[in-house]
DNA sequence: TTTTCCATGTAACTCGTTACATGATTTC
DNA sequence: GAAATCATGTAACGAGTTACATGGAAAA
């Protein structure tokens, strides 16, 4: 639902169509959805079945038309009350990557170190690009910042998480 | 695959069945995946046919018999792989819960504030519960120390727009 | 005695992905 | 002239879920 509720707050401030949707999830939204653009195109058609959002077909020259959509007055109630079920929700978040983390000490740590080391180069990496991604005003810029302080604190722990590896791996003595 | 390693990883310290795989998961692990039954035994037996891992039929009185699984070589190869793959790899945390958060200024400031103070509710629950979760030793102590991490920063992160909201209410006085 | 727990599994379905197909336009 | 971008879509597949079915044992 979460991806509905993404698409009808685009449409309710700018009409779009399709790819320039897609293209701004996947640019802007990526840290709340990584729908891809097939699933925004059935999405899209599905909601507009159901009357949630009506298409206009636009043509520039010789280009393949747009279906450039927007709201209706049901979609817009639909928005409604998609976003008040998303605010009001606590959705815990899946770690996928603390699978490992749980088997640890079935690896000697001075390599289990330099596995995670690998990890944090990605992890630094993701912070910076979101660091210097592309300001935006109000609550999309929320959204930005909120996943700056999320990678931040995973940075953080996972160069604890190193740190108490290399101690161990140097009292041991067993690099 | 991280499910596929999860799997594996108890295994290899005590040979079990699906049910209790499954209940171990969703017990303690929670936070990592939220695979459910048929989906463990599916993954089990995939698994047993490709010979990563044995079963041996137990039978407790009239009770339904037990497929008990233990890891073979080639299971604990595979083991391996995917424990390093998975600690090296940095995998990107999807909020759903952001997606809502993207369209806050569309609602009043005090409704918006009101809404996300049930979440914080949840959110605390969940925060309280895994505080006063049972302390496993080693590894698997680390998830819980780092979903406690985790929730306290997503509290914090809660409250603070929570504020925001409120003194703007306050000051554009339309609560 | 009714509910909960143990223990397994199947079938239908949903959501979303990857790969494929098309064709014009812009950029290098 | 080749490659990337714009713009749409279909088809096949995959992973995982829900709902259903079975039946004994333990607990309330």
């Amino acid at each position: 639902m979460s991806n509905e509720l993404l698409l009808l707050g685009l449409l309710r401030s700018h009409q779009m169509h399709g790819y320039q949707l897609s293209e701004f999830l996947t640019r802007n939204l990526s840290t709340c959805t990584d729908l891809k653009k097939p699933t925004a195109y059935f999405l899209l058609g599905k909601m507009a079945e159901q009357g949630w959002i009506a298409e206009e077909q636009t043509q520039e020259g010789n280009r393949p038309p747009r279906r450039v959509y927007h709201l209706t007055t049901l979609g817009e109630a639909n928005f409604q009350r998609l976003l008040r079920e998303n605010l009001a929700a606590f959705e815990p978040v899946t770690m996928r990557g603390d699978a490992g983390l749980a088997f640890l000490d079935f690896l000697p740590p001075g390599e289990a170190a330099e596995l995670l080391m690998v990890r944090r180069g990605g992890l630094a990496q993701a912070l910076e690009q979101a660091r210097s991604a592309p300001h935006h005003a109000g609550s999309l810029g929320l959204v930005l910042e909120h996943q700056v302080l999320h990678l931040q604190a995973e940075l953080a722990w996972v160069e604890q998480v190193i740190a108490g590896l290399q101690r161990e791996a140097s009292t041991t003595q067993n690099k």
